[in-house]
DNA sequence: GTACCCCATGCGAATAGTTGCATCTGCATT
DNA sequence: AATGCAGATGCAACTATTCGCATGGGGTAC
């Protein structure tokens, strides 16, 4: 809970309004260490309040906003939806799925630095690459292959 | 006309089933120097042959098979829909995506070549990364923010 | 504590893309 | 030239996400 005020300072600091459906998002995605769908997210909030529920546009568009400042990544794994997390700076990583077997590896975020470094030296552009996918072949399915 | 013989036969070495729709789809990609949507594949195809159509999801059928035969890239430009492109061996690039203003920068594929060789080596990871895109802030952008 | 304004929400309809299923057709074989 | 079948197509229903619009409610100012 100390980092959920922490959140909600920051935003109300920036201007942003708090409402019930914000904070419970973010208190959601707050407990959570993994990416969370939209709908998993609907789903937990149910799941802890099950007398509440919010209007599933409402959810993207808090997602879509938390993203917007930078407080949450929004993440395509190769499925059909994307994936939402909170952007802590600890368990930042990026992803490699693979287009076969679809498993997901985690890459420690250094492996890119030096492109954000390249990309905002030689074009001024400040990239935002934290838990990007990248797609392609495993190891695995690649000796397959053979 | 000289290429696309190239890539049916190709395909075809591959054992693949060439269809009228298939050869349309990439006919009109052939024809094509920009990334086009599904939809504006479809239109092209009407516009060429105003007696004929394919269904949508023919269309996504085959832009998929394509994209696994690594022929066609399939790229997010930010937009609400998937942009395709053929991989020829000249004028693939990356995007940078502004998400303020949503200019697109193209980058020269070398950017992440390093990239590529890091996965490959420490992971045994084989990535695609073909004109895939990169979001952020733009330098014109960040210079408003201010 | 009330009023006000702007923005967020809910609802329903719209969009891009996918999927299940029945039918049709490339193309290899004869 | 006819046959057979794996795989492709069309159609319609479905999923994830977005949008327009009318209503509701944060939060600031009095």
């Amino acid at each position: 809970m100390e980092e959920f005020t922490d959140l909600v300072e920051q935003l109300r600091r920036r201007g942003e309004r708090l409402t019930p459906q914000r904070r419970l998002v973010l208190e959601i995605l707050q407990n959570s260490d993994q990416h969370l769908s939209a709908e998993a997210i609907a789903r937990a909030i149910v799941l802890r309040y099950p007398n509440l529920q919010i209007d599933q546009a409402t959810i993207y568009r808090i997602l879509k906003w938390l993203h917007q400042h930078d407080l949450v990544s929004e993440t395509s794994l190769g499925g059909n939806h994307m994936v939402y997390s909170l952007l802590s700076a600890h368990h930042n990583h990026h992803h490699l799925v693979c287009d076969q077997c679809h498993t997901v590896i985690e890459v420690e975020p250094e492996l890119l630095a030096p492109v954000a470094a390249a990309l905002q030296e030689r074009y001024g552009f400040q990239a935002r690459l934290a838990h990007i996918s990248l797609f392609g072949t495993c190891a695995a399915c690649r000796l397959q292959e053979a």
